[in-house]
DNA sequence: CCCCAGGGTGGAA
DNA sequence: TTCCACCATGGG
């Protein structure tokens, strides 16, 4: 399928940073987009942080990422200005040193590739950078709670996440802290992916597992992946959409409660994941995954000293946060999360 | 030794 | 209905 380079209306999401065609470069113009706590707030677990960039696996290929303004420190203002001007950003490509070392104020994401790609927009997708964060913001209740939680990471966003990828992964995630669950993705992908090109001096990467991989493969060799006691469970999900008894391409084109209940069906899938699936891959951004973290946030939170049985935090998830409650979910997630790790 | 981790499940109460 | 032990495994 293809999709054109440029959408209609869209602010130029994809914008070469040569006049046209094939490259393995290009500028994502954005505002407001905090990439960092967009690719650590347990959504994808691919990422990693090297030189100042973000590099990972999308799809079959291999990204490096980067705001622009966070180049080395050794390059001088002047060439970081010369380069701004070049991409066609004009006098706005000055950025302050402010917004350049929190980077979240950065006009533009940086991507490269290790193959010539000639139509960007399935990473526009990925990163949702034409998705107007402000509009959305503006749903979120007007609370206390809400208002710490957006200004302690604002510019988080979801992505739009390949769904057998984004369910195969929560399936292994469950009682796993967000550091296993990256080393178990690792190891499938090491195992049981296909090897994608890498710049020259990488070390290999390799692809997510088919789901046809997955399927066929022994439950001994899913376990030594260290998914303990989940390897039974991501087979035989595995099987069952192979099988077509789920399909995941067509949860986007059905109800919430309709495409949460075919994901439930699955082994080791329970409402959680599910909703994980729903809001990281299918772009159902009410789904509200209700998690250990988001638990202890919700009733400290809003129920201080109340006891809320898990139910009923849930139904308060779902008529509180509007119709962006996944979006305000997520940021409670990380909210949460950065204060734990302050708090040590 | 303890407890906990982006949970799900089956059986008991 | 809700509650609970258990499921592997690693980190603190």
């Amino acid at each position: 399928m293809t999709v054109s380079f440029i959408k209609s209306s869209s602010s130029n999401a994809a914008a070469s940073d040569e006049t046209a065609g094939v490259t393995r470069r290009t500028i994502l113009p954005v505002r407001d987009y905090n990439l960092a706590a967009t690719l650590t707030s347990g959504q994808a677990f691919r990422w990693q942080l090297r030189e100042g960039a973000w590099e990972g696996i999308v799809g079959s290929r291999w990204v490096r990422l980067r705001m622009e303004g966070d180049w080395p420190r050794h390059e001088s203002c002047r060439s970081r200005r010369k380069q701004a001007h070049s991409f066609g950003l004009g006098s706005q490509g000055h950025l302050t040193s402010a917004a350049t070392a929190r980077g979240r104020d950065a006009r533009a994401i940086v991507a490269e590739t290790a193959e010539p790609v000639n139509d960007w927009q399935w990473l526009a997708d990925y990163l949702q950078v034409e998705l107007d964060l402000a509009g959305v913001l503006a749903t979120f209740p007007d609370d206390e709670p809400m208002r710490a939680a957006v200004a302690a990471c604002r510019g988080l966003r979801l992505l739009r996440q390949d769904p057998w990828e984004c369910l195969a992964s929560f399936i292994c995630s469950s009682t796993k802290q967000i550091v296993q669950i990256q080393q178990i993705v690792a190891l499938l992908c090491e195992r049981f992916g296909e090897p994608v090109r890498v710049p020259r001096g990488r070390e290999a990467a390799f692809s997510f597992p088919a789901l046809e991989r997955i399927a066929a493969a022994r439950e001994s060799e899913l376990r030594a992946c260290k998914t303990g006691f989940r390897a039974p469970n991501l087979r035989a999900a595995a099987r069952m959409i192979a099988r077509g008894e789920v399909d995941l391409a067509r949860l986007s084109a059905s109800s919430v409660t309709e495409a949460r209940a075919g994901l439930m069906r699955l082994p080791g899938v329970g409402r959680k994941i599910a909703d994980c699936v729903l809001l990281f891959a299918s772009g159902f951004q009410d789904a509200f995954p209700l998690d250990v973290w988001v638990t202890k946030a919700l009733r400290r939170l809003y129920f201080p000293g109340r006891r809320r049985s898990l139910k009923r935090l849930q139904k308060f998830a779902a008529t509180h946060f509007g119709p962006f409650g996944g979006y305000a979910q997520q940021y409670l997630f990380h909210y949460a999360r950065i204060h734990a790790k302050l708090k040590k």
